[in-house]
RNA sequence: CGGAGUGUGGUGUAACGGCUAACAUGUCUGGUUUGGGACCAGAUGACUCCGGGUUCGAAUCCCGGCACUCCGACCA
C-alpha cells in the first residue's frame, strides 16, 4: 500500500485524555480512534493488525471447534432463565430512541458481554444426542460490557473484540480432556503473536460456576492491572485472588516464595460444569435412552486486548514495535528520491511493485516528506524491517535495510533484498 | 459505584474578572529544500462542553448537568 493513499496521518503531539501507553501510541501512529472511554474505531492500520491476530485465533481455533458468528442483540428473557440478568452488573441495554423510558418499552434488548445465553439453546437443538457430542462452537465477534471504570486504551474497554468458544460434552471426563487440549491450543496462539515467554497459565478463581479453579493466562507487562505470584519453575502462576492460607495447603504451594508481578490477563478457559445446560434444560440421551446432563466449558481471548498488550510490551521510545506475525506490514519501503522522475524514484517504485506482486506486505512511503519526517513515522508506525531507496544507498550499491529494533543498518542489493523475501518471488 | 482532577480552533497549550481569546502544530497557496519530525511568505480555522446564575463586564467566580482522566471498589 502506498503511504500517499493511507487515509490516516501521524500525530506528534499524544492525545490529553490519554494516558496508557497503548493508547498514546496507537493513537498517535493512526491505528485507533477514540469514540468515548473504553470505545475505539480500528483504523484501517489498526483494523490489520486486528486482523491478523484474529486470524491467528481463528486458525488454531479451527482446530478444537467450528466458526459462526451470534448476534449482539439478544433476549431479555434468556439472561432471565440463567439468572444473570440480575447478578451481571455490566449488562447493557438498548432502548429504542422514541421510547421515553426502559419500562415503556417493551423491545429492551440486551447486548451481550458474552454467549452461553445464546449457544446453549443453540447447540441443544442439534447435539442431542451422545452421538453429536462432544460439540465446540466459537466465533470471533464484538462484546459489550459497562465497564464502570474503562480504562487503559485497547484493555479495559466498554466494546472490544473476543474470540468465545463453547464446548459441550457427556461427562465431566470428556469435558476435561478437552479442557486440556484447549489450553496447549491456547498457548500456541500466545507463542505465535509473539507472547509466549511472558505468558503462564495462571490458576485463578472458578467465581459461581464451580469450586475449582479456572484458568486465566496473563501475559507478564506493566500495565497490566492483575498481581499473579509466578512460578517460573513450574512454569505456572496464581492469580492474587486465589492466594491464600486454604489454598496454600491444598496446593501443597508456599506462595511466600514466588514471584509477584503485575501481569494481564490475555485469555481465561472455565469449566462451566452444566449450570447453563441445566438452566435451559439441556440433556442429551445416552446409550440407553437415558436423559443425561450436559457438561459444558467457556474459553475466551481478547484479539483486540491482546493488540493492546502487544502494544504494551514492545513499544519502545520511538513508537510501536510489531512481531512480525501481527505486523500491519512486513516492509516498509522509504523513498527518498529528491525528483519524481528520477532513476531513485523509478528503482523504489519497481521494488514497491515487484515485492507487492510477489506477494509481499509492503507500506510504500511515497510521499513528498523529509528524510526526517519520514523516518519518524517509520519508527513510529513500527513495522518490523525498513527499507531504504535513496540516491546515497543506490551509490552505495543497493538499498539501506534496517530491523525495527536495531540501531545499526546495512545496505544490501536490490537482487539480495528480493532473495531474502523470495517466497514467492521468481 | 465512591473520591479527586480536567474541559479553550482538527491536535497540543496560553490568557489578572477588563481591548478584536494568544502561541505552536495541522490544513491550504506560492517559493525553497530533501539521510532523523527543514525554511520563508501568505491564508484558513473557536458561540472557550451544555444549561442557569453573580457582575457594568465571565474562558476566568458560583450552581446543575454531561464528558474525559486518575485513585479505589468492581470485573463470567
Amino acid at each position: 500500500m502506498r503511504q500517499s493513499q493511507l487515509y490516516t496521518k501521524t500525530r506528534k503531539e499524544a492525545p490529553a485524555d490519554e494516558v496508557s501507553k497503548n493508547a498514546i501510541l496507537l493513537t498517535r501512529a493512526g491505528f485507533i480512534h477514540k469514540e468515548m472511554a473504553g470505545v475505539y474505531t480500528f483504523l484501517p492500520l489498526g483494523l490489520r493488525v486486528l486482523k491478523k491476530i484474529e486470524d491467528i485465533v481463528r486458525r488454531h481455533m479451527d482446530a478444537i471447534g467450528n466458526e459462526l458468528v451470534m448476534p449482539s442483540l439478544s433476549l431479555r428473557e434468556n439472561w432471565e432463565k440463567t439468572g444473570r440478568l440480575e447478578t451481571v452488573d455490566v449488562l447493557m441495554k438498548t432502548m429504542p430512541a422514541n421510547k421515553v423510558s426502559e419500562e415503556k418499552s417493551s423491545n429492551s434488548y440486551i447486548l451481550c458481554p458474552t454467549h452461553e445465553e445464546l449457544i446453549t439453546p443453540i447447540a441443544s437443538e442439534y447435539a442431542r444426542s451422545y452421538k453429536d457430542l462432544p460439540i465446540a462452537f466459537y466465533q470471533i465477534q464484538t462484546k459489550f460490557r459497562n465497564e464502570a471504570r474503562a480504562k487503559s486504551g485497547l484493555l479495559r474497554g466498554r466494546e472490544f473484540r473476543m474470540k468465545d468458544l463453547y464446548s459441550f460434552h457427556k461427562d465431566e471426563a470428556d469435558l476435561q480432556k478437552y479442557y486440556e487440549e484447549a489450553k496447549k491450543v491456547y498457548m500456541n496462539v500466545f507463542r505465535e503473536v509473539g507472547l509466549g515467554e511472558d505468558t503462564f497459565i495462571t490458576l485463578a478463581s472458578g467465581g459461581d460456576f464451580t469450586k475449582d479453579f479456572s484458568h486465566e493466562f496473563q501475559t507478564v507487562v506493566d500495565a497490566g492491572e492483575d498481581i499473579i505470584y509466578l512460578d517460573r519453575k513450574n512454569n505456572i502462576a496464581y492469580n492474587k485472588e486465589v492466594v491464600n492460607e486454604e489454598n496454600a495447603k491444598r496446593l501443597n504451594v508456599d506462595f511466600e516464595t514466588l514471584e509477584q508481578v503485575k501481569a494481564c490477563e490475555v485469555g481465561n478457559i472455565f469449566p462451566l460444569g452444566t449450570k447453563f445446560s441445566k438452566a435451559f434444560d439441556y440433556t442429551y440421551m445416552d446409550e440407553e435412552g437415558k436423559k443425561q446432563d450436559v457438561y459444558m466449558g467457556c474459553y475466551g481471548i481478547g484479539p483486540s486486548r491482546l493488540m493492546g498488550v502487544i502494544t504494551e510490551k514492545f513499544a519502545d521510545v520511538k513508537g510501536l514495535v510489531w512481531p512480525a506475525s501481527v505486523a500491519p506490514f512486513s516492509l516498509h519501503l522509504i523513498s527518498l528520491a529528491k525528483e519524481k522522475d528520477s532513476e531513485t524514484a523509478k528503482t523504489a517504485e519497481d521494488i514497491y511493485t515487484k515485492l507487492t506482486n510477489a506477494g509481499v506486505e509492503v507500506l510504500f512511503d511515497d510521499r513528498n516528506e523529509s528524510a526526517g519526517a519520514k523516518f519518524a513515522d517509520s519508527d513510529l508506525i513500527g513495522i518490523p524491517m525498513r527499507v531504504v531507496v535513496s540516491d546515497k544507498s543506490l551509490e552505495k550499491g543497493g538499498v539501506e535495510i534496517k530491523e525495527r529494533t536495531k540501531e545499526e543498518s546495512e545496505i544490501i542489493s536490490i537482487e539480495e533484498l528480493f532473495a531474502t523475501y523470495k517466497k514467492n518471488c521468481e
